[in-house]
DNA sequence: TATATATTGCGAAAAAGTCGCAATATTATA
DNA sequence: TATAATATTGCGACTTTTTCGCAATATATA
């Protein structure tokens, strides 16, 4: 893993540090998507601006894929660092479940090339109300 | 339009207010989704913190759909106030394409049913290299 | 029109993100 | 391994973005 990551670094001409190794490792740690300053606070050695930068390369290198929650952006591991997979959110109580499906995947291959794209990365992102939810709470929750 | 957007409010017992007009009015206008400091810059007479509420209140009542980019987010309005589509981004030259298909829109709530949700929305983002960029450019841009 | 209450504007502050530049670490090469 | 070239860092100052409490005000209801 950890050499995967550094190849990656290195064959496109970048250099491997400290305050890379110590971003991917704190991403690596976690098991949800991290907010930028929790990263930084998971890697108190490193200056946050630094953090910043390493979070930009990696999100240009494709080794780490960034969603929004509210205003803020979490940020994880992407392939091959982290298995291929999408998020259903339940609305009600936020629980997150993970999406997998080849089926869709190819359609969305499908979907670009027909409009002569060639697909790199994607994103997509379900929101709803989940089983127990729905159960217990057949009413939406008031504002 | 702006009828369906107060019926919206007051059925789920939210005031119409001046704020709300205007944050409404001001996506109504924009044809593409908007920084919520351009919106506070659209909207004068409000003050920032209003169209902060404001815009966090559209999201829950799903008035509204955020997206991000860089660490930016963006805010469009959502159906039924503007047709529901998703976007394919080139990463090289950043032209933005809209995709639209029921097969896919099916297929995501297929998945979610399997899931035992039930889908109330969605995001779906696809990135890639356009047709004319990789006629012009068929190396990837350098770092 | 009067009353109850939801919402706003304000002011101040915290949090998040950006930038230039000198100091330092990394890489390549001898 | 030592040296030189240069990519990257940490620092510090700054800008932008977002959040909060509370008194003033607008909205809804009757
Ligand atoms: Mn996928
Ligand atoms: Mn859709
Ligand atoms: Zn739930
Ligand atoms: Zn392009």
């Amino acid at each position: 893993m950890h050499q995967d990551f550094e190849s990656i670094l290195k064959s496109s001409g970048q250099s491997v540090t400290k305050p890379r190794r110590a971003v991917f490792d704190a991403l690596t740690r976690a098991d949800s998507p991290l907010k930028n300053g929790e990263i930084a606070k998971l890697t108190p050695s490193i200056d946050r601006a630094s953090v910043y930068r390493t979070l930009e390369l990696f999100a240009k290198l494709g080794i780490t894929t960034t969603t929004i929650r509210g205003w803020t952006p979490f940020t994880e591991l992407a392939e091959p660092f982290k298995p291929h997979h999408h998020h259903m959110i339940c609305e009600r109580c936020g629980v997150v479940e993970e999406i997998e499906s080849d089926t869709l995947e190819d359609m969305l291959t499908i979907l670009a090339s027909r409009h002569h794209f060639t697909l790199r990365s994607h994103t997509v992102e379900l929101s709803g109300v989940c089983a127990s939810c729905s159960k217990n709470l057949p009413q939406p929750t008031s504002l």
